[in-house]
RNA sequence: GUUCCCGUAGUUCAACGGAUAGAACAUUGGUUUCCUAAACCGAGGAUGUGGGUUCGAUUCCCGCCGGGGACACCA
């Protein structure tokens, strides 16, 4: 993401759409002219503390250090240049040396009546963002599940992570494509098929109970071929056959694959997420003998015990001197293709029929090193083509525990359902909404109470860094207080309760709004235009728990002044820009919210 | 054994090398003739451990302790 590239101005308008950049922009001009900076000089503008200032420079302080000068000196003449400059308008940004050599930025209440004026909605937004992504083809990889397996709370994390990371690569301009990359063509068929055969089981893809009966068998088979390796050889075998075209084993395979899309999109519909492509590993099967060719004729793949492989010499846990040997399998021993197969025949086909310029896989953490290969595969292999490689990004996250702190498996035990999760969220909200709006129908109720229980459960896997692990827990997942989804759906609604009673509908009565006076309404303002910091660090690392803490600052900032200032009030000019305020927080509220893939509410 | 991730208030989590380490829950004290109290205002309480680098370290490096993951044909 380059910084200090100038600003956008939409249209010739005056304020500033992203503040920090703008001034970053105008810090690195104003450092060319001061000897001891230069022109490589990296302000390293960032965020501030609201009780110091809206932004702050540290990078003066290390620069000093260099340049063997007072810090505070230097950072008075980096000031006294960025004013020379002309680019600096003071009645709508404060700035000051403070501290042992920090340049103080405080955007004043003109600076930021300006902004909300001009930054009414959306599309104002979008067409701010754009310059991050703009013009970008961007394939992204989610939630990619194994067939055959009921979902259950483990499933809860790609679904949510990879939704909003991709509305969040779409709002900044991308042009997006959302590939679901199912498990499809693994060994994990040839144990099922195994199993399936062994019981003797006639499988109805129209029975009520046949995704169950297939875990049920899945399970069955997955312990056998644990406890017996000639079973498990068998299971390849099936594969085998599978992916050589058996028709015995091609007609089950269609069958299980159908019985479990259904029920995955069973559980799709409930998170409203919609895939523009299902291009599982079996699309794959007719392109991979192209990757083993072209690996071999590069010379980056050889034969090792039997399989094919790549080995990374320049990693030392992938080379082949490695004490436990970790090459990266393209092809099996048997000859049938596996994960690394299938992802490397997915990687060229997005390349070049997708045209993708970057691929963002969404996975758990467990997987990095095969994504880590993947990618140092990808590189060798589409320099030596002649290929232009995608940027390759892993957006991985940690693992929700058990309560015995090892990770949720299907085979160890029964986890949680995904469905039963819902049905609780939804069955609280339904209570805490009754008991709080009894006048509401009971139909308006239950859709309230959807929203609040998906909201809830989303928000509570969102809202902490998709790295960590955490421990599954009813209590946090089902949390309506405090850092919560219902906390920020409830601010929205207040807000637009406001109108209700004014007979306005959001975003009337706005004209001619002023700047704005009293400290709620400063600190709620100077919160709405933070908003472009946090898209940008959300977006910079694809962690969207920045844009939740930022959600929940501007609902709490908007609570304060819910508390502190009336909006309804006879003083015209005083109701106006309360108005104003309440328009702006509505939309970036509900924004943020469809964001994070949360539906706000009209009321609750 | 090799390697990756993690360790912050009682608990669950923030902090892009910077100023007095922020929140939420729980505990505790207050706020409602007034736009939805699912709210608001206040109080107490924390960086596993030992070194190092740095003007400055929760953050970077090394050791130790503790938790989790990966490691030859699962995805």
């Amino acid at each position: 993401m380059p910084r200090g590239r100038g600003g956008i101005r939409l249209g010739g308008m005056s304020a500033w759409f992203n503040p920090a950049r703008e001034l970053d922009a105008l810090l690195r001009q104003a450092a060319a002219s001061v000897p001891a900076l230069g022109a490589g000089f990296n302000p390293e503008l960032k965020p501030s503390d609201p009780r110091h200032a809206d932004f702050q420079a540290n990078g003066v302080l290390g620069a000093a250090k260099q340049a063997k000068a007072n810090p505070r000196a230097l950072a008075t003449q980096l000031l006294e240049a960025l004013r020379a400059g002309g680019g600096l308008d003071e009645r709508l940004v404060q700035v000051e040396v403070a501290g042992p050599g920090f340049i103080n930025f405080k955007l004043t209440p003109a600076a930021l009546g300006a902004w909300l004026r001009e930054y009414r909605d959306e599309s104002r937004w979008r067409a701010g963002a754009a310059r991050l992504m703009g013009g970008r083809k961007v394939v992204i990889d989610y939630p990619s599940p194994n067939t055959a397996k009921q979902m259950h709370v483990g499933h809860l994390r790609p679904i949510v992570i990879g939704e909003a990371v991709a509305r969040l690569i779409e709002f900044c301009g991308a042009d997006l494509v959302r590939d679901n990359h199912i498990g499809d063509w693994g060994t994990n068929f040839g144990v099922l098929i195994l199993a399936i055969r062994r019981a003797g089981f006639q499988l109805d893809a129209k029975s009520p109970t046949a995704l169950e009966d297939l875990e049920r068998l899945y399970k069955e088979g997955s312990a056998a071929t644990k406890a017996d390796p000639a079973l498990m050889d068998a299971a390849r075998a099936e594969l085998a056959k599978l992916q050589s075209g058996d028709l015995a084993n091609s007609a089950l395979w269609k069958q299980i694959v159908e019985v479990s899309n259904a029920a995955c999109q069973r559980s799709y519909d409930q998170f409203g997420l919609k895939t523009d492509v299902i291009l599982g590993e079996s699309f794959y099967r007719d392109k991979v003998d192209q990757v083993y060719a072209e690996l071999a004729k590069h010379g980056l793949a050889e034969e090792s015990e039997g399989a094919l492989v790549v080995w990374h010499d320049e990693e030392p846990r992938f080379s082949r001197d490695a004490e436990t040997k970790m090459p990266f399998i393209v092809r099996k021993k048997d000859g049938s293709s596996n994960y690394a197969s299938t992802d490397l025949a997915t990687l060229l086909y997005r390349a070049e029929h997708l045209k993708a310029d970057e691929i963002v896989y969404v996975t758990d953490g467990r997987q990095q090193d095969h994504f880590h290969q993947l990618f140092l595969t990808g590189a060798k292999w589409f320099k030596a083509s002649g290929r232009q490689l995608p940027r390759l990004r892993h957006v991985w996250f940690g693992t929700i525990l058990g309560e015995d702190g090892k990770a949720i498996k299907t085979k160890s035990g029964d986890p949680v359902r995904l469905q039963e999760l819902i049905d609780e969220a939804a069955a609280k909200a339904f209570e805490a909404v009754s008991a709080k709006s009894p006048d509401l129908p009971e139909a308006e109720r239950r859709a309230i109470a959807r929203a609040v229980g998906v909201g809830a459960l989303r928000y509570a896997d969102l809202s902490s860094n998709r790295t960590m692990d955490y421990t599954f827990s009813w209590s946090k997942l089902l949390a309506f207080e405090g850092n919560t989804a219902p906390y920020l759906m409830y601010a929205g609604v207040r807000v637009r309760s406001i109108f209700r009673k004014a007979g306005l509908s959001v975003g009337q009565g706005e004209e001619g709004a002023d700047d704005p006076v009293t400290p709620a309404e400063i600190a709620l303002a100077r919160k709405l235009v933070a908003f472009t910091a946090a898209l940008d660090q959300s977006l910079e690392e694809l962690r969207p728990h920045h844009l939740c803490t930022y959600l929940h600052e501007l609902a709490s900032a908007y609570g304060a002044f819910y508390a502190a200032d009336s909006v309804i009030v006879d003083d015209p000019a005083v109701k106006a820009r309360r108005l104003m305020l309440c328009a702006r927080t509505s939309a970036v509220l509900e924004c943020g919210l469809r964001l994070l893939g949360i539906e706000p509410l009209e009321r609750m």
